[in-house]
DNA sequence: CCATCTAACGCAAATTGTTTGCGTTAACGC
DNA sequence: GCGTTAACGCAAACAATTTGCGTTAGATGG
């Protein structure tokens, strides 16, 4: 009477949300976001109903899985040869991804459909990953680098708000600038 | 055959949205934001759904409205005597309110409901207008200041972020750092 | 390898939510 | 006032969601 199992990731479930996942995909790009439903997706995912809603609740939670999947990042950042160029650059590819019309609205789904944050947090934690790279890479040539909790406090949290709430206010410029006054303001070590 | 009235804001227009705005509010607090429907809200404000389809096109976009509504605030933030004293402050109390259960909800709320950006644009200019009461006040008093930008950049943002993306990493302190470090850095004029 | 257990699924009926056409009401401009 | 029409009410048509129950197929232990 010990602790039983509780779920069961393998084999037919993993099948089912394959399935699932890549219907939502497959309909959004030839109908649009807009005429997405749940009993649409199930038919193409050639399941039924039912199953979506007790797996995933509703549409919104749905599509915000398939887009925290889609905001994974491909691979790890380039390297540029020194710690300002790779931020840079960084900043700007990821600003160029995230301020996209596409990218907006996984952002936003991403967030819609997920109250208790675990998408979110997924996201916050690849931009955290790719971060993190850059900045040991830094250590490894022996250049002083800010913390990886400094970078998304000034770099990636000031783009993503005005992502979701200053729409238009945005360019690489803005990005470059963020990232060379982090690198400028002796922000060097940890918060306090 | 010129421009012609496309809108009518006045009389029953605005009773009915004040009806219905105060319906959400009655039955979130009475059931609780998992129970509410656009039928159970039609009933409560004395509206058929159709009503409320047609002006707000789906319960989402009406909780945004009305979570907006819910963060507006009060009134100008406190006089300390000191930039230093009034940002620390308007900052921890910002983030008490963003950041407990019901903060974050309307926070959510009004993100989720709002694909355009228009109500998400609201809570930050909300926010901007607020600091820039501050910043005006220690123009008055001679004090150095930085701009509206850079305070909404390295101070609203981070804790921004941190509650949409980043739940459980918040607490005063933290945004009292962030207040007096963005004093303390000599980022005190423009961007560039 | 086979037997057993049960989470996850399929199906279909019941429920509930959403859309729509059409007639009515009342705000706005003249 | 008087006409115009945006916004609303109503109810029928339509679509989505929930639910009970039987079935399937991973997982587990012998």
């Amino acid at each position: 009477m010990g602790a039983k199992p509780r779920s069961r990731p393998g084999g037919r479930s993993a099948r089912v949300q394959e399935s699932v996942h890549r219907a939502v995909r497959e309909l959004e790009a030839e109908r649009g976001r807009a005429e997405l439903t749940v009993p649409l997706i199930a038919a193409r995912a050639e399941v039924t109903p039912s199953t979506i809603y007790r797996r995933w609740g509703d549409l919104q939670v749905l599509l915000s899985d398939v887009a925290v999947e889609r905001l994974r990042p491909e691979g790890p950042p380039a390297d540029h040869g020194s710690l300002a160029a790779d931020l840079e650059t960084w900043a700007v590819e990821w600003l160029e991804e995230m301020s996209s019309a596409a990218g907006r609205d996984y952002v936003h789904d991403a967030v819609a459909g997920d109250r208790e944050g675990g998408n979110a947090g997924q996201c916050s934690a690849y931009a955290a990953e790719q971060v993190a790279v850059l900045l040991d890479r830094a250590a490894g040539r022996g250049e002083p680098a800010p913390d990886v909790e400094t970078v998304l406090d000034h770099l990636v949290a000031p783009l993503m708000y005005r992502i979701l709430f200053r729409p238009g206010l945005l360019d690489a410029d803005y990005a470059r600038g963020l990232a060379r006054r982090l690198l400028a303001g002796g922000t060097t070590g940890p918060a306090e």
